[in-house]
DNA sequence: CTCTGTCATAATCCACGGTTATAGCATGAT
DNA sequence: ATCATGCTATAACCGTGGATTATGACAGAG
């Protein structure tokens, strides 16, 4: 194979028709340009230029190697245009994998900060539950989850973003409570929960179940969205993520029922492959969500 | 702009996920590629590989940058082997200028046989008179041209080929004529000549102008080859190429009248421009007429 | 007929891409 | 556990080939 700066030369050369002008375009001197064109030329075995005292053009032969040459450089260059842009965070794409809540509650607002901030990075967002955020993380089909901490499993890395807590709230037609009430005694009420599959509702589950308490939803739905709206309009009492429903509570739209033992708090945070590289994309992302 | 042989050593090793693989296959040694690879990342500022006991593996940059680079150096290859064959004469296109006449009586044997010898090397002819011929040469159209030799032009360079006689000819039913006869004589028969913008005619018309000689012809044609049938069939006198019915004349099919003075003897043969430099195909193809 | 711009050649030089040797590190086998 | 294997990285050194400067030859333009 040939040194591929010799095409680099020559295409220089063929281009501007002029040695001496190449030289220049390629930053060193003229007698070098002549002795990689002939270079060139005594390996192809084909003359490449007629030489004049007016600058140098391609015979058929070199003609025809141009077209590839250029085609080829062209390539090259637009590699290295994109690579540049990548590297200045003006182009990219990310992929990443977080549930419908976390998105809608959590994700959004950085979302659109990190957007404004970098327009020229596209992202794709795959909502499905963290069970299947892991699996679509160990295909390599995102480049990283947003989920639920508590979920360890080997392979993966894990990233604190945020600390979460479990709240029951009522709308305002419900008495305000002031002290915690024991969380069996819930059972009075009409109880709305996300459903069984997710990972907040197991996480839930499994500590009721620790502390030997049954609490049986009459509702049970898909989005917190909902769950939160169902609060709202008096349907019950619903198991929220506090920091998702501040602004109600703090309006008095939705009021928390204090219970006893408090539910303990849990994280949402970032997971990604284990020894992985992240895309440069990715990394700037996950910097602006964690600062 | 990045050294493009270090883009070959990407390549390669992105090729084939293994930079001893990529050594060997370079025919340099290990560190010379780590080096080489290392190079790159700082120049293009990306860590484009990672690194692990079992080999490397692109990242999400060195992937996109793979893209083009793989592109870029496809097309390089694709130079080299079409160059490469265009010196073995494996492929290649030829534009040769020829009139009617010429292509039929004398160029035809030889392109076959060229053709038979060189497979690859595609040809176009294109049958114009010498004139305009010479004008195609001018504008780079066609790479050479075949014409009658007289037509003296700067900035064309000559070959010959083969020196050809003009005579009369009539068909068997006219009487054999033994000793040359004037040229004024030939009056008495029904003359053919070829059509006035014919470079044959004009020599013709030339030469007999300078000898005082006054021919009017009865049948004006374009090709020498109905020229040559209508003689066949008694039709007249035709003035044709002797070189070109040389069989006609052995087999008695075609009989000479012998003029005197006698009509001078010119020559064909390969114009082409001065100073530029023909292509390979087109060498080849002179060369093998020339023998 | 000089002047200018172009490419080729010659002599010289040193930076850099190459080499060898070795270390470090995972992974899989014994 | 321990070793063997197959990678890549690092270090130190070396020699070649691409670069430079200086100069020559040539052709066209003014």
């Amino acid at each position: 194979m040939i040194d591929a700066e010799l095409y680099r030369v020559f295409y220089t050369v063929a281009a501007s028709g002029n040695i001496s002008t190449a030289a220049g375009q390629l930053f060193v001197s003229q007698p070098a340009v002549s002795k990689s064109i002939k270079k060139l030329e005594n390996l192809t075995g084909c003359t490449l230029f007629v030489r004049s005292s007016r600058g140098v053009k391609p015979t058929t032969e070199g003609q025809i190697l141009f077209e590839f040459v250029k085609n080829g450089f062209e390539h090259l260059e637009n590699g290295e245009r994109v690579l540049k842009k990548i590297r200045n965070k003006e182009q990219g794409l990310i992929k990443v994998g977080i549930s419908n809540t976390l998105c809608r509650y959590y994700f959004m607002p950085h979302l659109e900060a990190f957007h404004r901030r970098y327009p020229g990075i596209r992202m794709t967002i795959v909502n499905r539950t963290s069970t299947e955020t892991l699996k679509l993380l160990e295909q390599g089909l995102i480049d990283f989850g947003v989920i639920s901490i508590p979920q360890e499993r080997s392979g993966f890395t894990y990233r604190e973003l945020l600390t979460i807590r479990d709240v029951f709230v009522t709308g305002k037609e419900y008495p305000e409570i002031e002290s915690p009430v024991a969380l069996q005694s819930l059972s009075r009420y009409p109880l709305m929960m996300l459903e069984k599959d997710n990972v907040t509702r197991a996480y839930i589950d499994a500590y009721l179940r620790e502390n030997q308490v049954v609490l049986q939803p009459e509702i049970e739905i898909s989005s917190m969205d909902l769950l939160i709206e169902f609060a709202r309009i008096g349907l019950g009492v619903a198991l929220v993520i506090r920091n998702f429903v501040e602004e109600e509570l703090s309006q008095g739209v939705l009021k928390e029922i204090p219970v006893h033992p408090a539910l303990p708090s849990r994280k949402i945070g970032i997971v990604m492959p284990k020894n992985l590289q992240l895309s440069i994309a990715a990394a700037t992302f996950i910097d602006t969500l964690s600062n």
